[in-house]
DNA sequence: GCCAACGTTGGC
DNA sequence: GCCAACGTTGGC
């Protein structure tokens, strides 16, 4: 099982959209990055595990809990002219973009990107690299580990 | 609103 | 294939 931390803007799709989309489950549409594509398109498998990350907003954080809910499939919003995400490049034969399902396990307090700064042990996590844009990055087991620690800490 | 960082585009 | 220009991300 892997672990990933994925980009939401709460202006879009909050942790709380997505609690209360139906099965608390929400279609990661709108990834228009190739690296972040491939990483949903060829190694994420169901089960595991998410940090759902608030991005672009006053208070930017991991803001819950989350795991892959579905295989890959074409993001519906490539073929919508009215959507911001269309891509004229893209057919139904030949989808350019795709996306998983991602299920909300549970809302957490916010561990801001401050917070998260501030820990050693998290001081190599990608997202928190200089210049780091991806919307989509692989977490390891250790940073997994003590997220998980200090969520259990906070209570 | 600023701006560093980095991905994409397009001319050559 | 190179690389300058441009666009986007995202924290501050």
């Amino acid at each position: 099982m892997n672990y990933w931390l994925m980009k939401s803007e709460p202006d879009e799709v909050s942790i709380d959209d997505a609690l209360a989309a139906p099965k608390k489950t929400v279609p990661w549409t709108g990834v228009r990055n190739y690296q972040a594509r491939n990483f949903m398109r060829d190694q994420m498998r169901v089960g595991d595990g998410v940090l759902f990350y608030h991005s672009s907003c006053p208070e930017p954080g991991i803001a819950g809990i989350a795991k892959v809910a579905s295989t890959p499939y074409p993001d519906p919003t490539q073929f919508d002219r009215k959507s911001k995400y269309y891509d004229a490049k893209a057919t139904k034969e030949e989808p350019r973009w795709m996306l998983v399902d991602v299920q909300i396990v549970k809302k957490i307090p916010l561990v801001s990107l401050a917070q998260m700064r501030e820990r050693p042990e998290l001081e190599d996590m990608l997202v928190l690299k200089r210049g780091n844009r991806l919307s989509i990055t692989p977490v390891e087991p250790r940073h997994w580990k003590a997220i998980e620690k200090l969520l259990s800490r906070s209570g």
